[in-house]
DNA sequence: TTGCTTGCAAATGATTTGCACTGCT
DNA sequence: AGCAGTGCAAATCATTTGCAAGCAA
């Protein structure tokens, strides 16, 4: 048991949740993927867990603060760890196959652009939480 | 028939297609929105065309390149017009009551960012075509 | 007339939910 | 025993599509 699954099970007690072999398996799921998930690659991941589990249980860990779901360019939903757990990141995402790839933006520029975000939105009487960025084109294999 | 128009008229000849009445009903829609729409949101904007030919247009309008759909955070999607005929910009997304509105960054802080995700994406071997960036928090109305 | 467009209703596909059952505690 | 978690099948919701009728070139 590492040192995730100690925050994610104090996680889903804190929400009266169990930390269940499904919910186990799909958080190593979610671990091992470079990036975030659709449910059929979960599918292909774990052994074959029902998707109405799979839905489930993703359900329950995102209220735990445990996962996070996005939504790629049109298809379907995707999934992955919070980002308080694994860090902010964005995303590369492939035009051609759809496919999602965690990617980290250099911390000066990460910066300067909060500064100039947070500008933006007051000036619109926003309230700004997070922002989030896409990197949108063709991935390697695509090419 | 303003300029917009005959831009848009341009684009569906090239793409062998109409510019129907239910279509310009679209594109002013889409005009007169201060960011992207959703389905429902054209329909009490337009004089309440049927959502199969709303979709059926947009779709249209799309592969001719006049309109852009994009997806919020859960939710549906949503229909703006092409950057190209808008300019380059962002969007400003209320994590309350889903709204979307549009936001453009100073210039010299989008340079910044183009130099820097193009880095990035070549270390991946990624071609980047563009990139989304979303400001999500709470809208003033919200707040 | 010929073919694109329309509008309804039915089909699709991702996601959610009802319900009976299993397995912890 | 009591209650949360499971898995199937049916329901839901946005979106797409088939088809018959309308309209424009």
């Amino acid at each position: 048991m590492s040192e995730l699954d100690d925050v994610v099970l104090a996680r889903l007690v804190a929400s009266d949740q169990r930390y269940t072999p499904a919910r186990r398996a799909l958080v190593a799921a979610l671990r091992c993927a470079g990036g975030p998930v659709s449910i059929q690659e979960i599918q292909g991941l774990t052994d074959d867990l029902p998707q109405s589990s799979i839905y489930r249980n993703l359900s329950v860990l995102e209220a735990a603060g445990v996962v996070t779901r996005i939504v790629g360019n049109y298809e379907f939903g995707r999934f992955e760890l919070a980002e308080d757990l694994i860090g902010h990141h964005h995303h590369l995402l492939c035009e051609e196959c759809g496919a999602m790839l965690d990617v980290t933006v250099p911390p000066a520029i990460e910066r300067q652009l909060d500064e100039a975000l947070e500008k933006l939105a007051k000036r619109s009487g926003f309230t700004l939480h997070h922002h989030r960025l896409d990197l949108v084109g063709r991935c390697a294999q695509c090419k």
